[in-house]
DNA sequence: CCAGATTGGTTCAACTATGAACAGAATTGT
DNA sequence: ACAATTCTGTTCATAGTTGAACCAATCTGG
């Protein structure tokens, strides 16, 4: 198992995804300094621009959507809540659900924050022709499919199980 | 300041990238899935890697190529000694520092690690032709390199103020 | 109807990560 | 030679994140 399968240095796909993650790392490192001054971290932004774009969204689903626990949201929302960036109003229809929505203040700060974050991204995927960035988005989003399907495999797998088992 | 900038979901550059970090959360992950058999998290696989490229490294230099807090592996390094998997010899020649070293146990895990990681990467970057996925590595070597110029960039403008006093 | 299961949200304990303050060893400049 | 500075690693208080336990509201199927 040592000689049958090289080290994987040498594999094109291993060293260029080992180049997109450390591109991330350093693209959170600079966000997060960059949106200092507005005294948010990234994750801040995540749930404000979610609520831009997707307002009375409930928490569950933004949650999903950020692909973080709910318990987070639950500690997080109420801090954005007090500082007058966002209201949580419970839904007459279904009472347990806490609808989100961005306060004006909230929409200012967001567009603030997003026009931080759209000069960082701007200046440095700069270094690439429009053509290679939308390449490298279709190959990312190929993976992201790879990725979120292999739940769904999960489920037919059990699927399998439960159709040997009958 | 509203309207002079369009938002920015209509430039290829944003979300094209917005892929790129959605593409490293879900491979992160996946990884963390895939890697607890081992035991280990992502965070350990990345000390454990570097430890098996570059023997004898100090806790200081190894902090800097991960991009985390000194204090951080001051924490980590002894769990990971506790279980045998490296050692931490004191160098005659600097008392101050401590090499770091793989055991043949964490030498041993390490490689395991790494298959796991290298095929869950092929499955997923298996998505993408060889050059496109060499054009990926490149824009984001690219995107790496503005990213970690500007602290050059800092001092440049450091040396500008030091400059006009003078 | 109503008992049981499900869903949305909160709380809590555990763990991870960070930066500041610290202590010992080495380097520098005089 | 030695005082000041720098460098390495540790410790500690703090903040962020998670999963499990929990409560209340809703849905489901007799």
């Amino acid at each position: 198992m040592n000689k049958n399968q090289a080290l994987p240095w040498e594999n094109p796909r291993f060293h260029n995804w080992v180049a997109v993650a450390r591109a991330c790392q350093v693209m959170g490192l600079s966000l997060a300094r960059a949106l200092q001054p507005l005294d948010i971290k990234p994750p801040h932004l995540d749930i404000l621009v979610n609520l831009f774009r997707a307002p009375g969204i409930s928490q569950q689903d933004l949650a999903d959507k950020l692909l973080v626990g709910r318990s987070n949201l639950s500690m997080l929302l109420p801090q954005l809540e007090k500082r007058g960036l966002l209201v949580r109003r419970g839904d007459p229809q279904d009472r347990r659900v806490l609808r989100l929505e961005l306060t004006p203040e909230g929409t200012s700060l967001t567009l603030k924050a997003l026009a931080i974050q759209s000069e960082l991204i701007d200046r440095t995927m700069g270094t690439a022709t429009t053509e290679e960035c939308n390449l490298v988005g279709e190959v990312m989003t190929r993976i992201i499919h790879e990725l979120t399907q292999p739940d769904a495999a999960e489920a037919a797998q059990t699927d399998d199980l439960e159709r040997k088992k009958a």
